[in-house]
Parts: structure tokens; sequence; C-alpha cells
DNA sequence: GCTAACGTTGAACATAAGTTCAACGTCAAG
DNA sequence: CTTGACGTTGAACTTATGTTCAACGTTAGC
């Protein structure tokens, strides 16, 4: 199958496989006399696995180490540790979450205790002296490899200010 | 104080230092006569505040939007807002792993699980196939935002392949 | 007065994973 | 034989968060 169809199957563009053929991750590819990509079928599995690796939190570079030539011979061994490492990555990943999020838990729940009596200003010390009190703590937990999933789709929480966008045209 | 007692005490460096004033991130610098920048104890906060905004997930121009001119005068609703829709993400996020977490264990399984019986080529298509057919329902997980979470001290989990990192001079 | 440490600037580079563009070629249908 | 859909290429652009570099200025101590 060409390009076209293949995007289709696989639900990526074309674009991305062309780049995925270019970083040496798609290597089953072919060409017809007039220069057109051809595919086998077996690419849509390929892209496939491809980007349910990347939802693992699997870098492009790490699955390209990891995909055999032919789906039909992997490295177990290899494989089951890298998968191993990165259920452990994804572990540390949890725990500094789950402080995170009670970090900031401890945080909402520190400004909103402001005493009525308490001005803006004082409470402002108070929250921020609690906070960076324990940010040694925090900042401790310098471990981990983080570069698990990127989802593009990034909502603005707060409304980022400036958007550029490539307008008309 | 001077930019590198500033660098000391908070433990960034100057470049780092210098690059927030230019996106307009931290606005608390005078200048001497002989151009060297100069800054208020404050300072050391604002950074500590920043870096500690940083770890819990908070973009460089989310924390800007939220960052008073004045550390006494927060805007209260807006940062209490912001925050609890972090924690969502958060929480939006621990699903995700979660749920990663238990596909590669499962996929650990498989693999290891085939039967001494069965070639190797078999196996991978056993193995391939069951995890494409869960394929959709992690796809069907498109939701959430998450640049949360940037430590650069990426490990090398796989091994990448290629290094250039800019040799000797 | 020289040297070392520190400061300044603007520009370029780095990473990851693509997208976008311009300029061009191919092919089937009308 | 023209039109539209599809394909090709290489280069430049994108985002976020900085780092690195060259070329230059300032200052304190010896």
């Amino acid at each position: 199958m060409r390009i076209g169809e293949l995007a289709r199957l696989s639900g990526l563009t074309p674009s991305r496989i062309r780049f995925y053929e270019r970083i040496g991750l798609l290597k089953t590819v072919d060409r017809r006399p007039n220069g057109y990509r051809t595919y086998p079928q077996q690419a849509v599995m390929i892209l496939g696995l491809i980007t349910t690796a990347q939802r693992a939190g699997f870098t492009l570079d790490e699955i390209r180490t990891l995909l055999p030539p032919d789906l039909k011979h992997w490295d177990h061994a290899t494989l089951v540790d890298a998968l191993t490492r990165k259920i452990a990555d994804i572990e540390a990943l949890q725990v500094r979450l789950t402080q995170s999020r009670a970090h900031l838990l401890r945080l909402v729940e520190d400004i909103q205790a402001r005493p009525d009596d308490m001005d803006c200003a004082a409470n402002a010390h108070r929250v921020l002296t609690n906070m960076l009190a324990e940010h040694p703590e925090v900042l401790d937990v310098t471990s981990d490899d983080i570069r698990l999933l990127d989802m593009t789709d990034r909502r603005q929480s707060v409304s980022p200010g400036r958007r550029k966008k490539t307008a008309a045209r």
C-alpha cells in the first residue's frame, strides 16, 4: 500500500510516517519505479506497536533499539528487561506524583485556612514560610528519569499569556 | 546582592536567573551604575517558589501569570483555582500511569508465559495480537494535559544509540 | 599595571517529536 | 490536456526550558 492508505489505517499522518523512516524507526518500506513508497500490511502493526510503546513511556530512541527488524524475532531478554525498567520508572513517577499532589492539597488548605482576622500579607508570609519549610524535603527527591507521557494536546490550565500560531496567510 | 550570590543561595545557575528575567518571570532586579544586576533578599524566595511550582507541574508560563508583582499580594481566588486544576491534572495522570503500568505488567507476563513448545514466531504473534487487541481501549484515554514533571536528568533506560554531545574543545 | 574572578550582551545550540512549506513529479478522470 | 488528488524532497519551523559561547567590561588584590 502507499503512504496515504497506511496513514489512514494507522491513524498517523504521512509526515509522521516519513519522519519515522528518516530516523530509522520504520524500515519496512520499498519504492515503486515512480519513487512512491510502498508498504507491506505488516507496517500497520508496526506503527501500532510504536504508538502503543510511546504511550507506555518509551522514547522513539528506545523503541528503535527494541524493535526487531522482523516482528517474528524479538530479543526476549532485552525486551523484558526494558519493560521491567520502564515499570520501575512508572512506579517512581507515581511516588513523586503522590507527593506533589499531597503538597498541593496542603497548600490549598493552608491558603484557605487563613484566620479571618489575619491580613493578606501576613497570611502570605505564613503560607510561604510553610511551603519553603518543606521545600528541602521535596528537593531531595531529585531521583528518576521522567520523560514518561507526552500527550501533545496540552490544555491551558492557567492561560498562557501569548499565542502566536502562524496566523492567517 | 549580585547574580553570583543569588545563584549560590538559590541553587540556580546565573544563566537560568537571567533567562527568567528575560521571559518576564523575575522582575525584582535593579542595576548598578556599572551595569551589574542587583537583587533584593526576596529574590531568593521568589526563585524558591518558582522551582517549587515547577516541581509541582506548573509551566513557567503558568507561574508567570500566577506570581504577583509583590509576594504580599496574591490573587487568592485565581491561585486556589490553578492549584485545584493542577491537582486534577495530577490525578488524571495517576490514572493513566496506573493503566500503563498494568498494561506493561500484563505484557511481561504474556511474554514469559510462552508455552515451552511454542516457537518464538508464534509466541510473538500471540503477544502482539493480545497487545493490539487492547490497543483501542488504551487509545481512547486521549484526555489530559501532561506536561507535569521534567527532571532533566534522564537516565538511559535502554541505551540511546547515538551520542553527540559537542565533543572536546 | 596585570591577572583572576566576576559581570554583561546577543546569538546560537540542545532536546524530542514531529509539522509545515515550497517547489516539484505522477497519475487517473473528465 | 487540464485538473485534482496524491506523492516526493530538503529545509526550516515549533515548544519549553534552559545552556553555551564569544567578545567584551569591571573590579579587587598583588
